[in-house]
RNA sequence: GGCGGCGUGGCCGAGUGGUUGAGGCAAGGGCCUGCAAAGCCCUGUACCCGGGUUCGAUUCCCGGCGCCGCCUCCA
C-alpha cells in the first residue's frame, strides 16, 4: 500500500484512488513569463518520479500539467519589451520545454493552456455568480471565501488568524481581503476575451480547476505542487470546486523548496541560478540525484559544491554500469529482496533518501562480487540496481565516449609503450590525456579513457 | 501577531526511546596497480541550550535560543 502526505489533513495516509489501478494527477505548472529556475526544476522532478515509481507499481498514470500563458506577469513584461503576451508566453514556453526535456522529465499527457480555457473558466465563474459565491465589482469578479464551508483546509490555520495584507497590498474593492479574483476586467492594452462581466482575463485560480475537472474530472486522485501554493492557490481552487458542489482533489501533494545558503530560492531573493545555466554545467542526472538524495518535503541545498557532489556520485554509478558491460554481464531477473526494499522505502511517502542508500549499496555489493570475479553473483544485484534507477527516471552511463583521433593516437602510444614496458612514455601519453581531461585507466584489454 | 517546519560529523542528507548514527561527497590509512585511475577494506567519541518524563532521550513533553517558510495570484 503506497501512504503520501496529505496537506489537506497534515498526515501521511493511505493513497485512496477513485477507480483501482488508475492514478490521475494534476500538478501546477508554470507561469511562462521567465526563465525557470532551480525550484522550478525540483518540483518537476519531484512529481516525474512519482509519476514513474506509479507506473512502476504497476498503476496506470494519466498526468496533467498545465502552462500558465495570460497572467499579470507576462502583460508586464510585454509592455515593458515592446511585445505581444503571446510572444512572450511562446518565448518562455519553449524555454521551459527545453529545460525540462533537457532534466530527463517525461512531458506530461496533457499540457493545457490557461488561453485556451478561457470559455470554460467564463461558463464556471457564471456558475458560481449564479450560485451566489461569486460578486462582480468595478475591477473583476470575485469570490466570496465566507460562502464556502471549510475554507482554509489548506492554510491549517483558522481562517480568522490569518493575517490580511502580510505581503501583498489588500485590495479595496473585495468584501473580504481573502476573497480572490475569478475574472480581472482588462485594463487599456490589456489582453482580453469576451464575458458577461465586461472584457478581460481569468484570475489565475480558475484555471486549475477547470482544467482538472475537463481532463480528469470529479474526485480525481492527486493533486501536487510547490509548497507555497498550497494556500492561497490550492485552497482558491478547492473552494472554486466545493462552491459548485464538485469533488476535487482527493490527495494534496506538495514539495519542499530549493534553497541556498538556507534560504528559500526565489526570484525576488536574487538567489537564483536558472534551469538552463545549471544544465549548461552539470549533467542533468546529478541534479535528479541530487533531489532524490533528499525528501521531497525536506529543503534542499543547491550549490555548487552539493552539484558537484552529486556529479561525483553519480560517476560512481555511471562506473559499474560500464563495467558491467564490460565484463558482459548477463541479463538475469533482478535481485527480488532488492527490489521489496526499494517498494517498501518507496511505498513509505516516497522515501527517494532510503532507496537511493539501497542504490549505493547495491552498487558496492556488485562492485565486491565483480572483484572476486563472481559475475553470477553481480547480475542479479545489477539488474536490480538498474531496475530502481530506472524506475526513478535515473539512466545510467555505460556506453564508451567518443574519441577524436589525435586521443585515440595517445592511447595507443600508451598501450605499446606499456606493453614494452616503457613506462616514461607510457606516464607521458597518460600525463596529456589528463590534461585534456580524460580520466584513464588500465584494464586488461588495454588503456580506457573517459569523461569525468 | 498567527500558523507550520527546521537546528545531526568538514559538507549534503536520512533516521531512531537503548549494545554498532542510513547513504553520498570530502579527508586520512591500507589492499590492488609498474606508478596511477577505478574498485574494495578500515578510520568519524554528532544530534542547538535548559528543564522534565524514563532504568535510559539525539529521538517524547515543556521552556528558551537560532534559522526558515506561509499568512490573497511565488514551484
Amino acid at each position: 500500500m503506497l501512504r503520501l502526505h496529505d496537506t489537506a489533513t497534515g498526515t501521511v495516509r493511505p493513497l485512496e484512488l477513485r477507480e483501482p489501478g488508475k492514478v490521475s494527477m494534476y500538478v501546477c505548472g508554470p507561469t511562462v513569463y521567465d526563465v525557470p529556475h532551480l525550484g522550478h526544476g525540483r518540483f518537476v522532478l519531484v512529481f516525474d518520479v512519482l509519476r514513474r515509481y506509479l507506473e512502476w507499481r504497476g498503476y496506470e498514470v494519466r498526468y496533467v500539467s498545465n502552462i500558465t500563458d495570460v497572467d499579470d506577469k507576462i502583460i508586464s513584461r510585454a509592455q515593458a519589451e515592446g511585445r505581444s503576451e503571446a510572444e512572450v508566453a511562446r518565448e518562455y514556453e519553449t524555454v521551459w520545454n527545453e529545460a525540462v526535456d533537457a532534466l530527463g522529465v517525461r512531458r506530461p499527457d496533457a499540457d493545457p493552456h490557461a488561453t485556451a480555457y478561457v470559455g470554460r473558466m467564463v461558463e464556471l465563474i457564471g456558475q458560481l455568480v449564479a450560485a451566489d459565491v461569486a460578486y462582480s465589482t468595478g475591477d473583476g469578479v470575485y469570490l466570496g471565501v465566507d460562502h464556502v464551508d471549510g475554507y482554509g483546509l489548506l492554510a491549517r490555520q483558522p481562517l480568522d488568524t490569518l493575517r490580511s495584507g502580510a505581503r501583498v497590498d489588500v485590495d479595496e474593492h473585495k468584501r473580504s481581503p481573502l476573497d480572490f479574483a475569478l475574472w480581472k476586467k482588462a485594463k487599456a492594452g490589456e489582453p482580453s476575451w469576451d464575458s458577461p462581466w465586461g472584457p478581460g482575463r481569468p484570475g489565475w485560480h480558475t484555471e486549475c480547476v477547470a482544467m482538472a475537472l475537463d481532463l480528469l474530472g470529479e474526485g480525481f486522485d492527486i493533486h501536487g505542487g510547490g509548497a507555497d501554493l498550497a494556500f492561497p492557490h490550492h485552497e482558491n481552487e478547492r473552494a472554486q470546486a466545493l462552491a459548485l458542489g464538485r469533488a476535487f482533489a482527493r490527495h494534496w501533494v506538495h514539495n519542499g523548496w530549493v534553497v541556498v545558503e538556507g534560504e528559500k530560492m526565489s526570484k525576488s531573493l536574487g538567489n537564483f541560478t536558472s534551469l538552463t545555466d545549471l544544465l549548461a554545467r552539470v549533467d542533468s542526472r546529478a541534479y535528479r540525484l541530487l533531489v532524490l538524495r533528499a525528501h521531497y518535503r525536506s529543503p534542499l541545498e543547491v550549490t555548487p559544491a552539493t552539484t558537484a557532489d552529486a556529479t561525483a556520485a553519480l560517476e560512481r554509478l555511471d562506473n559499474l554500469a560500464r563495467r558491467a558491460v564490460e565484463v558482459g554481464l548477463a541479463d538475469v531477473s533482478p535481485d527480488a529482496e532488492a527490489l521489496a526494499r526499494f517498494r517498501a522505502a518507496m511505498d513509505d511517502d516516497l522515501d527517494t533518501p532510503a532507496a537511493m542508500a539501497l542504490v549505493f549499496e547495491l552498487n558496492r555489493r556488485a562492485n565486491v562480487a565483480l572483484d572476486a570475479g563472481d559475475l553470477e553473483g553481480a547480475a542479479p544485484l545489477v539488474a536490480a540496481l538498474r531496475e530502481v534507477v530506472q524506475a526513478v527516471g535515473l539512466a545510467l552511463g555505460g556506453g564508451d565516449d567518443d574519441l577524436d583521433a589525435a586521443t585515440e593516437a595517445l592511447v595507443t602510444r600508451r598501450d605499446r609503450a606499456r606493453g614494452g614496458g616503457d613506462w616514461a612514455t607510457a606516464d607521458a601519453a597518460r600525463d596529456e590525456l589528463v590534461a585534456k581531461g580524460w580520466v584513464v585507466e588500465d584494464t586488461p584489454t588495454g588503456t580506457r579513457v573517459r569523461r569525468h
